[in-house]
DNA sequence: ATCAATGCAAAGACTTTGCATGGTT
DNA sequence: AACCATGCAAAGTCTTTGCATTGAT
């Protein structure tokens, strides 16, 4: 991903600074969900720090170059993950504890080839997210009652 | 709707304000998907004007009493729909010009039988959102080159 | 009369931007 | 050397909150 991301930065003219590469290394190293934020403090307790702006800034590159993915969740910040070789998934997404696990199902596959239909739209990417509680929340309200 | 907010209301304790049956009254007037700024100039425009602190309190209020539903659409606000009676639909949004479009599937219907299995995950509600382009950004786009 | 809701102004949270400095090519 | 990227501080958005006042029951 690192290289890739290199190649791509020469031939756009733009430059490959010690910055983005410590973002790139640090998605790299993990496949949960993740937004500013959180990327800033990894990176603190790190101690290779790289300032917020910045990090807004690649996360936009990274965005636009496809190695992310913003995802929606109704939450009041973006949260993204890295865009995964593998099949395309859908979110459970708990809204008690706001865990956010993958799914796939061949129903996503169904609405890439439902939706558009009759509609003249030309998809470009397809976002599923389910709401609800996961396993640990039922078992707590559970508890409660 | 008006009514069954009303009745709501008594049993909460809470009050049926001039300024929730403007909202709600604009609400049911407009179909299409809102924020909280479209919202506040629409009533200004028809000189019903109600504070901008107002109309967040209402919407996140009729959200929970679930007169309406927050979309995920990775903007930089929350849109919102009117729960419809209709069927339960998905989002076309095209990520040129940002129009939304609503289409319905039974691919909608498959993903939320088998999108909880083997994962003990209690679903409440769905949310499908497909990015692309719309006809008339097509068209245009196809101009251009 | 009581207690919830409103509007204002201010504060909060997240994100972006202007600008001088520093780093890559 | 040229020019892009960084960090800082400040500003921009969208949203929420404290508080005095108003209004519904």
């Amino acid at each position: 991903m690192i290289n890739s991301l290199k190649d791509i930065l020469f031939t756009k003219g733009l430059k490959n600074t010690r910055e983005r590469e410590i973002i790139l290394r640090e998605l790299e190293s993990r496949t949960d969900h993740f937004n500013a934020e959180t990327l800033y403090f990894s990176l603190i307790q790190k101690g290779s720090s790289v300032s917020r702006p910045t990090i807004y800034r690649t996360l936009k590159l990274l965005e636009q170059l496809r190695f992310i993915e913003k995802l929606d969740i109704k939450k009041n910040c973006f949260y993204y993950e890295t865009i995964p070789q593998r099949k395309e998934h859908g979110h459970l997404i708990c809204e008690q504890c706001g865990k956010i696990i993958d799914f796939s199902s061949n129903g996503i596959e169904i609405l890439k080839s439902e939706a558009c239909k009759d509609k003249d739209f030309k998809l470009e990417n397809i976002s599923v997210q389910v709401f609800g509680l996961c396993k640990d929340c039922q078992k707590a309200s559970k508890r409660k009652n």
